[in-house]
DNA sequence: TTGTAGGCGTTATCAT
DNA sequence: ATGATAACGCCTACAA
């Protein structure tokens, strides 16, 4: 493995200009020959002001280039028109989509975006959430860990609206969009069930995780459904990536577990099953059959194409931020829901 | 297609607290019965102060569990310790993790990350930079569409610091970190040059892209290396998605286009023409050599593994981050230069 | 219709 | 060592 060195070429001429001043509400005010506020009142058209002073402002401002100082109207407004985005992992295609769905809707309603990642550690959500609200962020999407409320207390206890994305708590009553992954689940597990499978084994997340707990149940139904008693050893625990994926099939295999079916947590422990079930010679579908979840865009890439559950990811951030959005701007619609449901949709390519 | 529905379940219990009042300095104050400056210093820890009253007030600060107000802060202090984020696609793994690079180095030094996300439209990009420029960001990292440069006079005029992430201009001097595309596109095409290709198609990015252009010299200084005359026949234009590289494979075929290995600006274009040339019959690489660009996480889980150019996507992150926040606290280390070029390095798996 | 005054929560610059 | 006072740029009263 090749070390990156930096080369260096150059230099950069031109200095910086030196932040000069940028032009404020008095200037204008000086230019056009008028109080500052009646600038205000004009640049945020207020009914109270003559048209003919008000065009006269406006040119002036637009000659002048001038912009508002966001910062400024924030601290007298009491909201800065930001709100802050708390992700597990930025890196996974799922919470990138996620998060091009909130920018979507954000940006189109005037809304910033303060950004943070947590790479699933509680300390790190935590220490993120405390540093959105020293920003005044008029709301948080949050896609927890899960392995405590600390970040939600927090919140909470600072009177900061918040939704939660892709995960919610049973005990703890908090908005949050979701996928209907017990029925995802379901209707993956149906799916093998009636190509005959019998023993599928289940690759589910760590039990924390709301939409594990939720697919587990799926699985358990479907199962129900056709009178099959599920053998409780087929359900192995894994990480959620693809180290996860190829650990747990290497070892169910050592075990000689018997399974003609696997079912996994997402298409990242799908990517990891197939390449070790592959290492191990089984033909897919033929001696074996793989459904992942998610359906992020390489699903359709591997050999063969992934069947799986997709999830309507920008849809779901696109959902939080206008629920979120309506809360925060006492908006009906959305607003009061405590769980959006999103519907999943099984797709079925070649793996199964 | 199933249609996404939303399903709504129960309904928020809890009513969110009436966004309460946050404490300031001077509730410390009157609650430590000092001035409320004796207590910014306290809090600062500024020189000039009796370390018993600075030790009472950091107690009170504590329990009321106080945070600064950073909006506050920022429009007093004129930095806002936030920089802004431009990307051209949040959902190309490529951006989101040279975005993760960019959020480690600013959240370890405490900054905050405000992101936006152009989708290659110069329009969005200059409304975006207007944008962050409003909220007072103390610098932009941006990766410029190259249609105009429309954005980044807007920062020189404002004064705002930015560097350009991954791509650069060469008659606009600013700073840029970006890949070696040159040498990594010169060593791909030599690889497949060693092995005997003599025909090799090139399907390279838009003109106006600079890594399009580097990549384009790398091609050409491949084949005088070896002294073979290039047939500007085998150079193809497509856009950067994997729709890009199947159509390009395709019409080639269809013109029966002559060639045996192809490399593509991106792995996703690779991914695109892998496809397309497994539809057509072609044994990878047996038939046609495929090679990619970029090395992102799924690069080696197609079939076969693609032979790609890594890119240090997250070290490009970090690193423009930190060249920038160099430029804007005015530490020396990295922030005169004007290109920061990382080294590639050539991977090759299977499909070449 | 317009201008004046005050304050949002900090930090910075004076005095004391 | 501490406290009063003045910004920062804007908005929201209220007064003219």
């Amino acid at each position: 493995m090749v070390l990156c060195r930096i080369y260096i070429f150059g230099n950069v001429t031109e200095r910086m200009n030196p932040l000069k001043k940028p032009v404020t509400l008095h200037d204008i005010a000086r230019e056009a020959g008028v109080s500052f506020n009646t600038v205000s009142r004009a640049l945020n058209d207020k009914p109270d002001i003559n048209e003919e002073t008000k065009r006269r402002v406006l040119e002036v401002a637009r000659r002048l280039d001038y912009r508002p100082n966001r910062v400024a109207r924030g601290l007298r407004q009491r909201r800065t028109a930001t709100i802050g985005v708390v992700v597990a992992d930025l890196a996974n295609p799922f919470f990138a989509e996620v998060v091009e769905g909130i920018d979507r809707v954000c940006t189109a309603r005037g809304y910033g975006l303060l950004l943070a990642n947590t790479e699933e550690d509680p300390a790190r959500e935590l220490a993120a959430v405390q540093h959105l609200v020293e920003r005044q962020v008029d709301g948080v999407l949050l896609a927890p860990t899960q392995r405590d409320l600390a970040s939600l207390h927090y919140l909470v206890k600072k009177g900061v609206p918040f939704s939660l994305l892709a995960r919610f708590f049973k005990d703890f009553a908090a908005q949050a969009v979701i996928n209907d992954d017990r029925e995802g689940a379901r209707s993956a597990v149906s799916h093998l069930l009636s190509r005959g499978h019998r023993r599928i084994l289940f690759l589910n997340g760590p039990s924390y995780n709301s939409s594990a707990s939720l697919r587990l149940e799926g699985y358990r139904l479907a199962h129900a459904e056709v009178g099959l008693p599920v053998d409780e050893t087929l359900i192995l625990t894994t990480n959620a990536r693809m180290d996860g994926g190829k650990a747990a099939i290497e070892t169910a295999l050592q075990h000689s577990l018997e399974f003609t079916a696997v079912f996994c947590f997402s298409d990242y422990v799908a990517f990891g099953a197939l390449r070790a079930l592959r290492r191990a010679g089984k033909r897919i579908p033929a001696e074996m059959a793989v459904m992942g979840y998610d359906d992020v865009a390489f699903a359709e890439l591997v050999n063969p194409p992934l069947s799986t559950v997709r999830i309507a990811k920008t849809r779901l951030g696109a959902t939080a931020a206008e629920a979120l959005l309506a809360r925060i701007e006492g908006t009906s619609s959305l607003s009061g829901e405590r769980l959006i449901t999103l519907s999943p949709e099984l797709v079925i390519r070649e793996s199964t």
